[in-house]
DNA sequence: AATGAATGAGAATTCATTCAT
DNA sequence: TATGAATGAATTCTCATTCAT
């Protein structure tokens, strides 16, 4: 045995715990810092600084800025995807569990900005880095899940049209849910309106609306 | 062949002495770069590359980075609003102009893909840029005052519910055809789908006949 | 004759005039600008615009920058020259003329601030410039004419010492003048005062006293 | 010969790793390149070369140009505050005790040409910078305090006269030693005298006297 | 002849990244 | 190992000077 094996305890801290949460916290950093600057506005420095730990120990955990620019944009799915786990709707009926689905979805981007901030920048950026992660496709969203569950039962009630894709229907859904937040500042700026709880509020449901008469077999007769 | 003749190419191009052009050729190079690289990772010297001027001419026109953006954000918009003229839906019924027009829209943010990517860039920036262009409120989109025509056409043949504000239904319309342009990278690498010219068009066909439905009296019954 | 010759009256304006007219500008917003910025702080657009000219006259008129610095050097020394034949001393008595002649030297630095900024400037430099110019030796100081006559008519009613150069001398007054003009900023925030008009009088007295004193024969007994 | 001592000169230059000796060197630098050059006229860029650091070190430690500027300005002071405390009079009889604190003014600002070179650059940009060096008020000279002493015993001994403030009478001292070193090269080129250390002696002797003779109280009969 | 248009060569400053302890 | 010290390679911006009409 070693000397070193054999005083286990002059370790002064548990190294692998210290590690651990030094990532997190370079990670949380980043995905801030990504995200309120975009790829080429993030300041290493910053990301240090926030973090807490020096800057050597970024590049010693990540490599280099794109891979961390990468592991914030997987962490931003990984957190996200974690997010939607609390959605519940099993017990709903089909159409009151649209609606929360929409209302869940906007209140979802409304509360993690950075999510849809790092969505932007690496669509600026033409999806170089997506692409890359190799994994990114099998962190998949619970919601579609969900979703696809409620078209079923709607469908099964005779409510909903039966020829929906529950992908493509949850694109449907972010994209009356995104662009509203996303642009919230030129929105504002060009319509003179302020982008606040309230008008998303109004938004989410006129929104909830119009995806269900689209859902239903009638053509969208009788009103929620 | 005279000496003079051989080598006609080493003048390095006819520098114009022409103003206007050169602020013009600015213009249009700042707006493909900060489009294509986002505010902090844009290059003055690109921009004057590819303007063909020198890089002083762009601070002498422009004042510096920040000016030459917000300078390049506000074209953006003159430049869409213009274009926007161009839709003709005076002679449509009401919900063929309605899906005319978000195909058009739809069509518009493919084809000009420098505006979405600047909106985004200028989100992202918090909108500092675009609450201190003064007049950019008033470079109003035409297609919302074509939109208050056909609404108002539609609700006098009484096909369309009354109580829509036609800017906030702009709103809308833009929500579904930003969305899968803006992000067509991350979803096509999330979702493994194509974002291709046959997927926008089904996008926008099924955005049609969902905002009409939302806009049918009866709330949606038949069938464009 | 030439057509141009029969028609003197074509000439819109008088050319020659005009051009030594805006010679004139240009010298003086180069001494302005060059004595308030120093010589790698000043600009020729900022001299330009003074001067209201556009920069290739500048250059047409006077080569270049360092020949422009040089010509405003050689005319601040002309200038100040100028302006000391006023100084008349001629009708007092020795001891009153040298006062007199202490008290114009300080308030004509005072009254012309460039002249002090411009030497500070040169000496800065090394001398560089003022050695080039061939004539400059030439534009030998009234004051020192005057000063050698007082001295001389001290010296012969036997009040003043036979022994004094009066250019010698004369750097001693200016040396007395000039610090406390010159380092009026530096002495105001070291020493918290207020290097204003009222301490500038009380310095011309005890200027002219210490001097007076160290004329004398006697070696200064008696008071002014 | 092995390979790497055939040349052991490729390592540029051992970067020591030591942050204060960094700083003074950057300081010292700066000092030089300040005082020859005036603000504008000085490259950082140079400094770094003499300072032998990179540029980045300078704007870590110092921030940017102005505040380097300012550090110098600053340290200017204190170095020569520093070595005014060298001069010793304690044991001189008064008139002696003055006659040497001149010389030693003077034989200062020769030795330390860089003082009056920064004193001038900062007088020209109407001191912007000193009066924001909030404590250089506090870095007293100790040559005031030696002056008030001698004063104070000459007075005590009837020689002196008793109403002279010391900070006055030391501007009036510095006016004298200032002047012809600061304008030796404008002096030298319009009086055609060399300003050299013999010159300078004789003026040191001259202001010496002068100055005596100012503060002896029968008004200056004798001669030293 | 006079000048608006234009630029080459810098100069300050920044930033991702590495060194050396 | 963890990090303060250090820097090469840009990047923004400036300025004396010239071009072309």
């Amino acid at each position: 045995m070693t000397p070193a094996a054999s005083s286990p305890k002059r370790r002064p801290r548990p190294r692998k715990r210290d590690a651990e949460a030094s990532r997190r916290r370079i990670l949380d950093a980043a995905l801030e810092e990504f995200s309120a600057q975009g790829h080429a506005g993030a300041r290493i420095d910053t990301i240090a600084e926030k973090a807490e730990v020096s800057k050597p120990m970024i590049y010693s955990y990540f490599g280099d800025k794109d891979a961390l620019y990468a592991a914030a944009l997987r962490e931003s799915y990984v957190q996200i995807r974690a997010g939607e786990r609390e959605l519940q709707t099993d017990d709903m009926p089909p159409e009151d569990a649209i609606r929360e689905l929409v209302r869940f979805t906007l209140q979802h981007f409304v509360s993690r900005p950075w999510f849809i901030a790092l969505l932007n920048t690496e669509n600026l950026r033409g999806g170089d880095t997506i692409t890359q992660i190799a994994d990114v496709a099998e962190i998949q969203s619970p919601l579609i899940a969900k979703l696809g569950q409620i078209l079923r039962r709607g469908a099964a009630e005779g409510i909903f049209r039966d020829d929906i894709d529950p992908a493509e229907f949850y694109i449907t859904i972010a994209s009356l849910c995104y662009f509203p937040v996303s642009n919230r500042h030129t929105l504002g700026a060009v319509f003179k309106v302020e982008i606040d709880a309230e008008w998303l509020d109004r938004k989410a449901q006129e929104a909830g609306e119009m995806l269900i008469r689209y859902l239903r077999v009638d053509g969208g007769a009788g009103n929620g």
